[in-house]
DNA sequence: CATGAATGAGCTTTCATTCAT
DNA sequence: TATGAATGAAAGCTCATTCAT
């Protein structure tokens, strides 16, 4: 526990970097940094002096580091979003079902991200001005719908704009989570209503999305 | 043609001012500058000054008729929103079947977004910053997501995640086609997915999704 | 009283001048709208749309009358010194000596400037940075002090410097005053300094300095 | 004598910190430019921008060091009239005569205000908007008073408005003598006119503010 | 590598002033 | 005369970025 806590305190960048040259270090210090600054005021309202504050370096020294603002920005996403569709894709390697894979990379999503509100709000921030993130996303998420029409489980023809809706719906309830407006419950709500929309039939829609999720699969 | 280009080119707002004074013809002219800028750099990138100069006036002549950015914002969020929400029921005017009503509403919306892309930009990016806006245009569709329901056509709950996630799926279509990635079809397909959803059988889905717009219920 | 409390609404410089051209009239306007935004806001922190504002004219039409801001806070200026140079001549009229003419006009020069807060602020900071008024108050002084040498009363030498401390002890007073740090004792306190100053005896000085005015000599 | 007029064109300010990093020396030269634009422009017309040119430094560089022109303003009265009060103090510290004290204050504080005109005009601006900066050059004032009154050489009430009153007189004497209006007789002339205000014998008051200060007295 | 003082373009906002009506 | 919309210079202030140390 106290590891975790430190780790909390440190930031997960700074932490993965913690054997890394001192370099390294200051560059994953501001990565962690601005990952808050991005989630408090938003990518706009975010001044590269303010990360640098939070990440206790020089102002200059964020330079050394990276081209611009918009520089750290996309690397925290990707990396962000690397590090989830890792997560995610660990939690499913021995899951054939398509419907029960396609439910739970929703709902472990929406774990994953309101788990860290600050990443929730970095990722869901990026998705929107990153498309470059949400092709990346897209490909782990086509191989999981093509897998359910294979398996004769989805009836939808799979396209680049279904991958945009489909993601679509889940950015909303990460959304309508971050915000307070939604609880716990909207993981399984949005994923039954993904899998209906798929073809799925309705009953076996709702008995997937709201099956409690085994705990060896929640986000540590 | 050679007026609806003059049309084009004045602003949709300034051509409504015509007729009025000079004082409500230069707010005219701002708030059409402001949805260009808006639409081109977005609300937080966009500034006071460029707006100005888009609509050919002094600097100073902004604050004569808004308080600041966040006034004009709002003011062109809400008549764009207006604009949209009359003209979508003025084609369902006569429409009862919610079924057809949804469908409708979807395509419609994004016929009306995208064939005015700087109104359809702008509304995206209000969509994501606005949430009064949001809940403007959720009142519409609650109503007719519930008549449906009371017709026993959708089988779902209608809360506002639903309303929220229906709304997610319109404006990830929105982004396909304003970003060309997604040509006029889209409407139908988001169309469809969306009464799949609901719980509208697939065939009924895809007939109602896809057949032909009456001309008379397009945009003029 | 009805009179007094319109004229008081009205403003005393409209009040002269109802019976003259509109053009007067508007011009009057201003300056009574002039002394009031002066006295609120401060010379500097006044601004022209702000007075034409208070004296209910466009902002153009003040440049009809006044030159610009200096223009009219010199004018209002030298009116309101002009005003209450020609009470206090008014008021000690029958009077011949210098001792009680010097006491009176420090008292009574504090009775109406702080009777009508406004014009007590405007002449504070007129004195300040208009030298030119400071030379007109000064000849009605300079002659009451000359006439209190000849009558071997003061035994000081009547000069420029003597004129302008004089003076500064009567306006410190009256911004004590129109701070509020200072009640209505502090006329009596200040005629009886600048008297001992003079080289009037103490006793003389306080004898005079605090007689009770009499009820006609003071503003109405 | 080079060092000297070295000194004068570096400001005072920055001679002192001539030695310090360099952060303290650029806000040295803000303090040095600020005093000279405010003894210039007045302390309202004054701007930061200005202040900045006469620095010599970008208009950011400013706000590196204050947070507005209020905060440099304060801090530049402040340190002048800590000045100006230790240079006084020091200049007295062996004197024990309440009048021989108090002429000397309002002597040697106009030959130092004098002598550093800019720091004069300062002074006499900030005395007019900084009511703070009146009651902290207050403090001293009142206990020579005070201590006057107790040798019994002065036969007046210690208050507010005495001090208040006996500052305006020595402020007006500033203003003439800065204005070109006065000559350096100016001091002593004041200073007499106090003391008999104070109460102090006609002869013993002009002895007194006439004698010559000695040269190891005078600013250097 | 790191620092942090300095830069200057650019932002929001105010306001004295002009001018067509 | 009077209007009030429009102007544009200039104010206060922020911030991405550079550079001497």
């Amino acid at each position: 526990m106290a590891i975790s806590k430190t780790r909390a305190l440190a930031g997960v960048f700074a932490d993965e970097a913690r054997h890394l040259g001192k370099s390294a270090r200051t560059r994953a210090r501001l990565m962690d940094a601005a990952v808050g600054v991005f989630a408090r005021d938003g990518f706009e309202a975010a001044s590269v002096n303010e990360i640098a504050r939070a990440a206790d370096v020089a102002n200059g020294t964020f330079y050394l580091h990276f081209k611009d603002k918009d520089a750290i920005a996309t690397e925290v996403a990707l990396r962000i979003a690397g590090d989830v569709a890792r997560r995610l894709d660990a939690a499913m390697v021995d899951l054939d079902d398509a419907i029960e894979r396609t439910s739970r990379a929703t709902r472990q999503f929406l774990e994953i991200a309101c788990g860290q509100p600050e990443w929730g709000w970095a990722l869901l921030r990026a998705m929107w001005s990153l498309p470059s993130l949400r092709k990346q996303m897209a490909s782990y998420l086509r191989a999981d719908l093509k897998r359910g029409v294979r398996q004769g489980a989805f009836t939808v023809k799979v396209d680049d704009l279904l991958i945009e809706v489909f993601t679509a719906m889940a950015a909303s309830a990460l959304l309508a989570r971050l915000n307070g407006e939604a609880g716990a419950e909207a993981g399984s709500k949005v994923a039954e209503l993904q899998l209906r929309m798929l073809g799925v039939p309705a009953k076996r829609a709702a008995a997937t999305a709201w099956r409690p999720l085994a705990p060896e699969a929640l986000p540590g």
